[in-house]
RNA sequence: GGCGGCGUGGCCAAGAGGUUAAGGCAGGGGUCUGCAAAACCCCGAUACGGCGGUUCAAAUCCGCCCGCCGCCUCCA
């Protein structure tokens, strides 16, 4: 399996230190609801989860919640709520999002105000070693100390010098940042030994990577726009703190979702949110979308390219939906090269595109092999196997009740009556009618079929 | 200004030196069907932003140009 590290810029062979693979992907500020372009990345790092453990590995996954934050603190202000209950309050619906989109959970969900002692511990220890200096009850941490800064983002401290804007003067130095932030009257504080204030942004991600995944983790993951200098930042204070390089060995980062040749972004409203998406399109087709793009490219949304995915998804999900009754000794469709070719796809830098292709392939053949009394369990089986690695159920959206499919197979068995004695015409009305209601109804040559 | 990325049929999107340039959506023709829908079969890029160069061979490597985007400040 090859990944591409953005540490290196090249594709890498995949060897994972030890049983199971530690994976820290970076969460959301929770001030305002999640977009698509959060899902976007949630989506991505779900599917390469899936599929590092298709390939036989475990996953330790750990994503954290930013929970304290300039943000958080001015929303609520406007708002007049208390900070930590504006975040509670988008950690919940980001959950409720992501459970909706078909999204694993991660094993540890850390908040940074949860992890306030380790912050407390890594600042410390970085101040004993000379990397961090205290300024007016804040503490930043000394940049030029670290022999590597920019290693990530591929940039050396004099080509961002010389762009560096204003700067506070309570830093030594304009690149610094800070770890610690002193309080402002009126915000949320925690006591420190440079009194009150809460942490720095990267400090968090930090001190939960090494509190919970230990000093050197497999993959690091995120949003592009995290690179400089949120990740940047990371390694900085972990490798500093710890001594111990590399901080993380694969750095993976994903292209970020557009809307109207702009970046998606909660700073600017310029977004889609995921409650919108839903309203119109399944949580497969949302998928399908997403992964039919490499994950590094960047992405634009459109509702026409969503209806396209939508289509796509009802396509795979008519090849799961054949119930041949299969004559003995009946040719069976062998699923397994497009199982290779799934697979060969996915260990090249998790070339989801290509997968998804082979999907459409496999799933070509399932229904060819239906019309022929071909033997096709056995690829079906395939084909939700390989669809699930990406997080796709190929479920029927069941919008209907249990009550109202009652009465859709009532009207739908009256119907058959109508056709067996040719009275098309009432035929057609219960059909049409069914259609204004949002039911479809097929004739097969396997009789007649809704959804 | 610095760093990085992108430009492939009507739309979306793989491919990164060499058999017929994946796949999806839309479109056209056909089979099936009472009709419709779905499904199945067939069809479409002499061509990969432009111009040069390297090579026996380039969408794929190199140079320049054009257009677009991201990061360099908070951002998934």
């Amino acid at each position: 399996m090859k990944i591409f590290n953005t540490l290196t810029g090249k594709k890498e062979d995949f060897r994972p230190r030890g049983e199971a693979v530690t994976m820290y992907v970076c969460g959301i500020t929770a001030y305002d609801e999640s977009h698509i372009g959060h899902a976007m990345t949630y989506i991505i790092f779900d599917a390469i989860k899936r599929y590092i453990r298709f390939k036989g590995y475990k996953v330790k996954h750990v994503q954290n919640f930013t929970d304290i934050d300039d943000k958080i603190i001015e929303r609520a202000n406007q708002i007049g709520a208390a900070p930590l209950e504006l975040a509670n309050k988008y950690v919940d619906q980001y959950f409720a999002d992501m459970d909706a989109l078909n999204v694993e959970r991660a094993d540890i969900y850390p908040r940074a105000t949860a992890e306030i002692p380790k912050v407390i511990e890594i600042i410390q220890g970085l101040l004993a070693k000379g990397y961090a200096y205290e300024s007016e009850g804040s503490v930043y941490f000394r940049v030029r100390n670290f022999p590597n800064y920019g290693k990530l983002s591929h940039r050396n401290l004099s080509d961002m010098i010389s762009q560096a804007s204003t700067y506070e003067k309570k830093k030594e130095y304009p690149l610094d940042f800070a770890l610690w932030k002193m309080s402002k009257p009126g915000e949320p504080f925690w006591d420190s030994p440079w009194g009150r204030g809460r942490p720095g942004w990267h400090i968090e991600c930090s001190a939960m990577a090494l509190k919970y995944l230990g000093e050197s983790i497999d993959i690091h993951g995120g949003g592009q726009d995290l690179i400089f200098p949120h990740h940047e930042n990371e390694i900085a204070q972990s490798e500093s703190f710890t001594g111990l390089i590399p901080f993380a060995r694969y750095w993976l980062h994903n292209g970020l979702m557009q809307l109207d040749k702009q970046k998606m972004s909660k700073s600017t409203g310029n977004l889609v949110s995921v409650k919108e998406a839903l309203n119109h399109f399944s949580a497969d087709a949302i998928r399908l979308f997403i992964l039919s793009s490499h994950y590094r490219s960047p992405l634009t949304y459109s509702e026409q390219a969503l209806e396209a995915s939508e289509r796509g998804t009802e396509r795979l999900r008519w090849a799961m939906t054949h119930r041949t009754n299969v004559n003995q000794g009946a040719a069976m469709l062998n699923a397994q090269p497009f199982e290779q070719k799934f697979i060969e796809a996915m260990d090249d830098d998790f070339n989801t595109a290509q997968a998804i292709a082979i999907l459409f392939e496999l799933a070509k053949e399932i229904n060819r092999g239906a019309e022929q009394g071909t033997n096709i369990t056995e690829a079906q089986h395939t084909l939700l196997k390989l669809a699930g690695t990406l997080g796709l159920t190929l479920k029927e959206k069941t919008r209907a009740t249990p009550d109202a499919e009652a009465f859709i197979r009532l009207l739908i068995s009256i119907r058959e009556d109508l056709r067996q004695s040719q009275q098309w015409q009432l035929a057609d009305k219960i059909r049409s009618g069914l259609a204004d209601l949002g039911v479809t109804i097929e004739d097969t040559s396997q009789g007649t079929r809704w959804k």
